[in-house]
DNA sequence: AATGAATGAGCGTTCATTCAT
DNA sequence: AATGAATGAACGCTCATTCAT
């Protein structure tokens, strides 16, 4: 009887299932190597070699490695996007919005802190910094967010172009530190990062011991 | 016996100066070659190629394109960082420090837009950016200066890595916002980076038309 | 239950219905592909692509490309060969035998331009030629039969084989040039080509304009 | 002294030396694999590995398949053309002009059988003939040759193209039959050939055993 | 019998690097 | 020291073919 009320979840064939797998495991290896050796050094056979994949079977699924990318992102959208949004709308006051934001970001980041932050090659002195599809998606809309913030009333009528890149900057950049960390506290980074976009150098938590 | 004769040119000094100048060479084309393509997608063969050099010599030089990018690196740290750090020693307050060296690194990127500013390699939606040397020299010595200005007093006693950060992510978003633009305000981007970084958002200066 | 009340529908004819037409498909298709891109640069895939069936369906029905084509000759033969050789079976005279070759030859060329004529594929200034089905088909018996019309004193006895090529080559070639025209002169080929072998240079028409 | 007259061979270094040798392996190579396995079917591979280089080695001679194809058309161009156009300028009759094409492209091909000769793939049935650049080189003026002979007074004022056509049908199958026999009479086949075109069927010489 | 994804060999090509000249 | 051809690994990609469904 409790069958009859679950609704029946879109049974797979063994063909599709694994089909769906292959798919699935191609989307994972892609987001390790993206995010161990960076996009630009990535190669097709780099993914497909961390699959165990044939390689021609990449190409049943993917055309490029653009492609892949694409399809991480669309993930990464569908999952992260509408929480951010949601967020940010409802944000009743500057310091909702800003410290929303950065939370669910630092939190993001902390968790998937393996595969889904964004990557730092440093070949000697070079970094080279790549946004990982998460990232992407995360910050996509947030200059939208924004300007409605604006309009709203939530937030000073500033340049919002320069706004949102300096949102991004702060988090980026201290996402990055913080990871770097024996013991990434994240409430610290949210702190500081919120009291930084809001007020300042000056509003910024004093550190007492180090 | 005749090579006896031949009355030898003064090749030693010609000798070294060609080998320098080769090494310029390089270099010189290692910066556009990275500026144009990227560094991820530039070869030692593009570089090679810009030379007019033959391929072999490049190893006479360098062991890899990575040791160029590194030599770049210090050819530039030698004539950045110097006005850099005394112009933050000198700093008398807060916002000379902190406007001084918005204002240094602006100025800089947007003189050498061509072919010295972070490079942006769009492949439909992926961001990537990489540091060239000229931008990492900048910012390479700012955490240190910080750390000193804090011990001087000059600057509040915070978190000296996370203010770096914000800093530099400040810096580079800002930065390359304003290149985007039709025609970059280089003094509106030093306000409102000084701004945000001294009293944040709400210092912010508000943007009256658009 | 249900399932056994629904009328089952009449599968066996059915069947071998589609297995005769999924053959004639693949035959069909290659036909095309043959034509249009010529047989060495013609896939399997292109083959199977051109049917809508699916790639493995192929294998039931072909086990290779040769074998395919060899089944278009097949065909084409059972077609072709019959009037043709019953043509030069009757012919009474030297005349009506080369001309009754060379005027069904030329007229089924000129008919099936678009599909079925030999392929010339020009890659530069390379000219591979490929003889498709229908083509073999029509020479293949020629020598068995100028051999047995020289037994019955139709044709001098002369080396039946370099007969045979001169035939199949003046064939092939006006043929060639004929479809290059713009109005394709199927009677002026057979005249020409008619003549050059029963009388040879001198007996050729003379051109008057041009 | 002597060697003051004697006009100095453009002494070739090492490096040029083993350049042209290269060139030349891949040359060769490249004739051996289109006639054994036909143009199309050749890889870039497959002339490499006729040649014991190392595959990127081509690219230092040829940029395709095609460019190689077309440096052995030039080779042969310089090679064969000359004299054959000199024999037809020079004919007096007829029969010169015909004979002496004839001959010299059957001793041609008699001469250099084994991997000069016109390819003819037979993969089963599939006869598929591909013209090499020796081949090609040696009729491409000919139709030139006859209209100018025409003009002349040499030729009938017969279509030209057709003539053409007749002519190279009849060389190209007679010559390839000719190298299927045991033992290659090209005496014979040149007075097939030639009698064939002066006078057609009947002129042909009469076999009285075979 | 039909399907179509998986496979891995092989293609054309580029590249970093070596080394005889 | 400069040269630039040779090398062979590795790339992206396509293909014929197999085989579980």
């Amino acid at each position: 009887m409790a069958d009859m009320q679950i609704p029946v979840p879109p049974k797979l064939g063994k063909r599709e299932q694994t089909k769906a797998n292959n798919r699935q495991a191609i989307l994972d290896a892609a987001r390790i190597v993206f995010a161990e050796m960076g996009y630009g050094e990535t190669t097709i056979r780099d993914i497909i070699r961390q699959t165990g994949l044939a390689s021609g079977t990449f190409y049943n699924y993917f055309k490029s490695k653009e492609e892949v990318f694409q399809a991480l992102m669309d993930d990464a959208a569908l999952r992260v996007r509408p929480a951010l949004r949601d967020l940010r709308e409802k944000a009743k006051t500057e310091e909702q919005f800003v410290r929303g934001t950065f939370e669910s970001y630092f939190r993001f980041i902390a968790e998937d802190r393996q595969t889904q932050h964004m990557v730092r090659r440093n070949t000697g002195a070079i970094r080279v910094r790549m946004d990982t599809p998460q990232i992407i998606a995360g910050f996509d809309e947030l200059q939208q967010d924004i300007e409605s913030a604006i309009e709203r009333g939530l937030l000073p009528a500033v340049d919002a172009d320069y706004l949102t890149a300096s949102f991004v900057g702060i988090a980026f950049e201290i996402a990055d530190r913080m990871l770097e960390r024996e013991n990434p506290d994240v409430d610290a980074a949210i702190e500081f990062a919120t009291n930084m976009m809001l007020a300042g150098l000056k509003a910024v938590p004093v550190v007492t011991d180090s």
